[in-house]
RNA sequence: GGGCGAUUAGCUCAGCGGGAGAGCACUACAUUGACAUUGUAGGGGUCACUGGUUCAAUCCCAGUAUCGCCCA
């Protein structure tokens, strides 16, 4: 075996067997036996770089991926990425611009588009190349992008159907405004962060002259916009103002004081100043009390008053085009100024910022296309209601139906170029042509006016989220009536973080439902976030980001995805460390050596192993452990556990099969029973190619490695990723081999336990009398004789009834272990270490005799229960007596 | 303010109505032929607090405290 586990060697073990698995067609779904398995990747952003999140995400796709190959399932994980309209137009502008070249509007949208289609050849396959690192199977052969000729075709089909259904519609409503990017956004790109302002107080005076009303703002230069001041119905202080007017300061617009319970009688002075036209609260204020919505601001988020609404305002030219800010300044100058400012209080309060301009976000009265979310949500509430498709961990459902039962309209046009042109043509009467070319826009506009007549088409774009919520279908052919499309959808399952419940999960369940009339996957596994090691996201501004190729390189990717499906228990947050990385990079490194240790010992060229077969207690103990192993990953796998299934793969390996079963098989195949020497090499080869498969899904590179060398000759499969899972029977379970190895583990460590508490020199070998033994243990004795003075550092193993006194003892079941050291031993020391003993027995003993004795436990507990601590308390019992002679006998 | 979750060994975290666990760290010993990226052994916990349900509570329920996240 070539020594192939230095770091480098491994980075470039890893890469080497990706390429051969990609070129050999490993990935590809399409095997005709198998139940289909599918899973699509939510998309990753085309502009993106694998994060840490990425890697827990594709790391636990890529385990269930692997792990239903293995059991037969013809598995599809769906690939591909998103176009990410702002981002990636943002990524190509801050390229022009770095490079001087003419700006976006300079060089127009044609040109601009191709500069992006150029880029993305260039540059738009970081992240595919970052998921081959991790190791994911994904079928790149069926890669897709969601500007494709075919999902692009989806998206017109879906935005027709729905515009023709009357669920997407052109509406005038406030939506998040970037003044810097120039387009609307999504509520989910909006970030609210603290802000510490101030709370200004100003006076409105009253249209009667009989005094003034006082509001409270933190954003003053809106109250150019004012349309009215609310105050609670329930509010006694001001109950006999409703009705009335105040004039606006500074405009002179006469304004109603009206009656409204946004007002909150506890904020401020109780009385609010309602701004329709740039507050979302407002604005349903303003439509519950009938108020005019005036917009003061342009796209550029600076004051423009060209509105008949400020026809008479003195000085308007004044205002005209300062900057946001630097009209709160002057508002509250000239406020000042007229007398009107009643004080300024310190206030923290939420601003929304966009998440990728950093500016904060104008609430901002246009005209967009939406979405019916609400409408489309219904079918999508009532299938996971009616458990069409379930969520794991269950208690996300709360979230989900949180989110769609107040579900707003979608806003899904946005001011970009780079993505899905909307399919709509405008008139010269502004009357709307949608259709999916621009032929039959025409057709239709000719329909309409009697004429030809020349069209203008809707110069924004779709969101992102519109064509990735088509995803599961999209990617599959549709609306073509493909085969893959047939014997895929749904899907099995969404693997996503919670953070991305409403970006995926929701929308992609009402598209399925509302085209496909069936979910999209019957189960979404949400996992956690990966935060660094002190709890918080991980984010660029903070610099606590861990690169996870970083980790691969340095310890592996099969460490790093090891670790992450390790520490993916479910409903909790991941605290990366990175010792638990260099833990499992270990890991690796055992298994290497465990393969070495049998290939030194001829067990590759050993015959196959039959376990029926298996003779010896310690083969029929290895199967009971292969067995208890598969049951356990398997059924975790299947639970989507992956921690507790990385557990019992991490155990089975280390553990059972490392530490114990090449540990105990070491004296029969250095022995010279050939008959043994042939079972256990046979069996060492058997266990070790089953734990290679069983660990397989969590590191396939080193498994796959190792398994190219160790691999059966008949094996059926070139690759052990396409090789069958493990199948154990239960019937191959030998109770009494297990009972008998187990025995010997405990003295084994029971003998380890008292010399080194006694400082016995790890080295010096010693003898073992063995008194009050039944038979079965002298012939276990007998059996074991040479594993037991090996791995006991024994040299000669007597049994009979009585031994020297001053024998330090150990009592392994029935029988006591002692080892006479008269010389050697420190009386003190052994008495120590009994009379400890002796109180912890005790202790227990007391604990469960106090059960015992109690009546209502007698009669209540069930009878196992009963019956397991009265066999404990004699255990428990007779151990106390043997210690109690032991400490005796000391003198 | 509404919602969700957490609180278990020094650290990072599992677990769970009936004997408190893992990894890392720590201590001691060991270079015996797979492995020092190791082995063996060991120390270390009123399972946040207060009540309640139960024969039995770290686990279920209620409340308190602290922390975190999401939404407003």
């Amino acid at each position: 075996m070539s020594d192939t586990s230095s770091p480098s060697n491994v980075k470039d073990t890893e890469k080497r067997l990706y390429a051969e698995w990609e070129e050999q067609g490993c990935f590809k779904a399409g095997r005709v036996d198998g139940d289909p398995y599918t899973i699509v990747i939510p998309p990753p952003n085309v502009t993106g770089n694998l994060h840490m999140g990425h890697a827990l995400n594709n790391t636990l796709q890529d385990v269930l991926c692997r792990f239903e190959r293995m059991r037969g399932r013809d598995v599809l994980w769906q690939v591909g990425t998103d176009h990410a309209g702002i981002a990636t137009q943002m990524v190509v502008e801050r390229q022009l611009a770095e490079a001087g070249a003419p700006s976006r509007r300079d060089m127009g949208r044609e040109a601009f588009l191709e500069r992006v289609w150029q880029w993305k050849e260039e540059s738009g396959s970081t992240i595919t190349q970052q998921l081959r690192r991790l190791g994911a199977s994904c079928d790149w052969s069926r890669e897709r992008f969601t500007m494709d000729e075919g999902l692009s075709k989806a998206v017109l089909k879906v935005f027709v159907s729905l515009h023709q259904q009357g669920l997407i519609y052109k509406d005038k409503r406030l939506v998040n405004w970037d003044p810097k990017l120039l387009t609307a956004i999504s509520d989910l790109e909006v970030v609210q962060k603290e802000v510490t302002s101030h709370l200004w107080h100003f006076n409105y005076p009253l249209e009667d002259g009989s005094g003034h009303i006082t509001v409270a703002t933190t954003r003053p230069e809106t109250m150019l916009g004012d349309t009215g001041v609310a105050v609670h119905p329930d509010d006694e202080r001001y109950a006999a103002l409703v009705g009335k007017h105040v004039i606006l300061p500074i405009v002179g617009r006469k304004i109603p004081i009206v009656a409204d319970s946004y007002a909150d009688p506890e904020q401020g002075s109780g009385a609010v100043k309602i701004t329709p036209a740039h507050d979302f609260n407002d604005f349903e204020v303003g439509r519950r009390c009938d108020l005019k919505s005036i917009n003061i601001l342009d796209k550029t988020a600076c004051i423009d008053l060209n509105d008949d609404d400020f026809a008479d305002m003195e000085n308007r030219e004044n205002w005209q085009g300062l900057e946001r800010f630097e009209a709160r300044k002057k508002v509250i100058d000239e406020i000042t100024a007229l007398g009107l400012l009643d004080k300024i209080e310190e206030n923290t309060h939420m601003v929304p910022f966009g998440d990728r301009s950093d500016v904060v976000i104008e609430p901002w009265l246009t005209d967009q296309w939406y979405v019916d979310a609400a409408t489309l949500a219904q079918p999508a509430i009532e299938a996971v209601k009616t458990g069409k498709t379930k969520f794991v961990p269950a208690n996300w459902e709360k979230t989900y139906f949180e989110w769609m039962e107040n579900i707003q309209p979608w806003c899904i046009s946005r001011q970009l170029w780079w993505g899905h042109q909307i399919p709509a043509w405008y008139g010269p009467d502004g009357e709307i042509f949608v259709a999916e070319s621009e032929q039959d826009a025409n057709k239709a506009a000719k329909a309409h006016y009697g004429e030809e007549t020349e069209l203008t088409r809707d110069e924004d774009v779709l969101d992102t989220w519109f064509s990735s919520a088509l995803w599961p279908f999209s990617t599959l052919g549709w609306p073509d009536e493909t085969p893959e499309l047939q014997k895929h959808y749904k899907t099995d399952v969404l693997v996503t973080g919670f953070d991305i419940i409403f970006f995926w999960v929701a929308r992609m369940m009402m598209m399925g439902l509302h085209f496909k009339d069936e979910v999209p996957f019957h189960t979404v596994y949400i996992h956690a976030l990966v935060r660094d090691e002190k709890g918080a996201k991980m984010s660029k501004s903070k610099g606590n980001v861990i690169d996870p190729l970083e980790l691969a390189d340095k310890y592996s990717a099969d460490a790093l995805r090891f670790t992450l499906a390790a520490m993916a228990a479910m409903g909790r947050d991941i605290k990366l460390s990175e010792s638990r990385v260099e833990g499992y990079r270990n890991f690796a490194t055992k298994l290497r050596n465990a393969t070495r240790f049998c290939e030194i010992n001829e067990c590759f060229t050993a015959e196959a192993f039959n376990p029926a077969d298996a003779k010896l207690p310690l083969t029929q103990w290895l199967i009971g452990e292969t067995y208890r192993a598969t049951e356990a990953i398997t059924g975790a796998l299947k639970a989507y556990r992956f921690n507790d299934a990385a557990t019992a793969v991490y155990q089975f390996i280390w553990d059972g099969f490392c530490d114990w079963f090449i540990e105990l098989s070491k004296p029969i195949l250095q022995g010279d029973d050939d008959a043994a020497k042939r079972e256990v090499q046979a069996a060492a080869q058997w266990g070790l190619q089953n734990a290679m498969k069983l660990l397989h899904p969590f590191m396939p590179y080193v498994t796959e490695e190792l398994w190219q060398e160790i691999k059966p000759t008949d094996a059926d499969a070139k690759f052990l990723m396409l090789d069958r899972w493990p199948e154990v029977s239960a019937e191959l379970l030998n109770k009494d081999a297990d009972a008998e190895i187990n025995w010997l583990i405990k003295a084994i460590t029971g003998i380890r336990s008292v010399r080194s508490e006694m400082n016995v020199p790890a080295g010096s070998k010693i003898p073992l009398i063995v008194s009050g033994s039944h038979e079965l243990t002298q012939q276990r004795l007998t059996t074991h004789e040479d594993v037991l003075k090996r791995l006991a550092r024994l040299d000669t193993i007597t049994v009979q009834d009585d031994f020297p006194e001053g024998a330090i003892q150990s009592i392994v079941e029935e029988a006591v272990f002692a080892l006479p050291l008269n010389e050697v031993i420190d009386f003190t020391a052994e008495s120590d270490r009994l009379k400890k003993e002796i109180t912890k027995v005790e202790k227990e003993i007391s604990k469960i005799s106090g059960k015992l004795n109690n009546k209502g436990f007698l009669e209540k507990a069930p009878n196992e229960v009963i019956e397991e601590n009265k066999s404990r308390l004699q255990d428990e019992q007779s151990k106390l007596e043997k210690l109690a002679t032991a400490l005796n006998r000391l003198g």
